[in-house]
DNA sequence: GCTGAACGTTGCTCTTCCACAAACTTCCGG
DNA sequence: CCGGAAGTTTGTGGAAGAGCAACGTTCAGC
């Protein structure tokens, strides 16, 4: 195996007080995995070994109800740790992830996570923050949930896309992960149908465009507005 | 101000660990608050200043949207730590507590988190599991919210509000503090009228008996029936 | 014992969105 | 180049549940 870098993880919050000693420690004790588009990375419920940080593509992180329908939690981009259990004392992975675009990640047995919290500055602390933020990111998706109606919670799911990891091109910000019609229905609790109709419409208004498991938003103006209120108000 | 007795806090989770003189330290920074009915303990966006510790009563958690609706994201049970924001590195509450019925909580300053997470054995692991609780809960919510409908969330709010806090008495199970439709409906994102009628359905059919905010479970298993899954299968 | 406020019930209408269905397009492997 | 799989589009009911409205009930304060 090659040796890994030591540039890929500086600069990243969780390692940002570390000297390059220590990041060499840390990344000795990595293996690098790859993961093709749709593979599984690790499966609710399963015994959590391992945690992950995410070097380059995009992680579906999603439950799976009793009767088999799909909700998408949240996504993870290049940069961020995920399957931390381990901080959160589960010996057992809470959600099912997945590849949402081909990945690389580095990943650790669980074991070693108390060790890095104990000895490395900041780890920890930044392993917290990103908890916080995943769970008041949580809290929002259900608020949305509960309260707006589907067409908002189409539209802030893809700003949110975006915002996350949107490319700038010259036609307008490009969610840089395939998603399909299904995979924002999962995420907005509707219907791919819904979906579908809904993106269609807003591609005859010039608010979209969107090929195959692919979207570029051209207005996003106009999607923060049907997002954040509903229709222009008078 | 009376001095604390130290059997508020032995065989607490986050104090398990700890023998009387430490329980003693602890006890002697903590401000013991009382909260009327409805009263508000901290609010979505203030700086948090203090996290607390619930002796008795029942906190609800919620956020508000941007147009004024609430939505409850969890209840806090005796015995549970809340208002944790510096644990996940917050400098600002994520959401609004207040006392869905007459509380008593010790408070102590958030300067004092990181003391007890360093002194004190087993502190930090048990408040992370309790993170970790509430977020596979809030999960949970999500993803019923995503899935189900809505006889089904309001069957399920019911049977969690029953277990976590749940007296048993003759006629059945009893939600132990003051719920009105209307938090019912903040809990599964629907309206006070359609989660009025289903309550009336269920009394009809022997299934609930309630009376102006208080609630009595009769017939748990068929409540069960109907939040898991739908009517009985064939 | 009144009065007003908070809470609860119920009927009706109307919209939203799901379910079902069928056809079409894009992509990939052989 | 062909065939199948995966993804997408579009149409047509129909049902669930929100919105609106009006009225009834319980409770706390004076």
């Amino acid at each position: 195996m090659p040796r890994l870098d030591e540039s890929l993880l500086t600069g990243l919050p969780p390692f940002a007080r570390l000297g390059r000693p220590e990041i060499r420690e840390i990344l000795d004790q990595a293996a690098s995995r790859r993961y093709d588009e749709g593979a599984a990375i690790f499966r609710e419920g399963h015994d959590a070994e391992t945690f992950f940080l995410l070097l380059d593509g995009y992680v579906r992180v999603a439950r799976t109800t009793a009767d088999g329908d799909q909700v998408v939690v949240l996504h993870i981009a290049p940069g961020q740790l995920f399957g931390i259990a381990p901080a959160l004392r589960r010996d057992t992975y809470p959600a099912t992830a997945s590849a949402a675009a081909e990945c690389i990640a580095l990943a650790w047995p669980v074991q070693l996570w108390h060790d890095f919290a104990a000895r490395y500055d900041g780890f920890a602390a930044e392993t917290y923050r990103t908890v916080g933020q995943r769970l008041g990111e949580i809290q929002g998706t259900l608020t949305q949930l509960a309260t707006q109606a589907v067409e908002q919670r189409v539209a802030d799911a893809l700003l949110r896309m975006a915002n996350q990891s949107g490319r700038k091109t010259d036609a307008g910000i490009e969610i840089a992960f395939p998603v399909t019609r299904q995979n924002i229905s999962e995420m907005t609790g509707t219907t791919l149908h819904t979906v579908s109709r809904l993106l269609s419409a807003w591609q005859k208004a010039g608010i979209v465009r969107s090929t195959r498991k692919h979207i570029v938003i051209t207005a996003p103006h106009r999607l923060v507005e049907l997002g954040s209120a509903g229709g222009p108000e008078s």
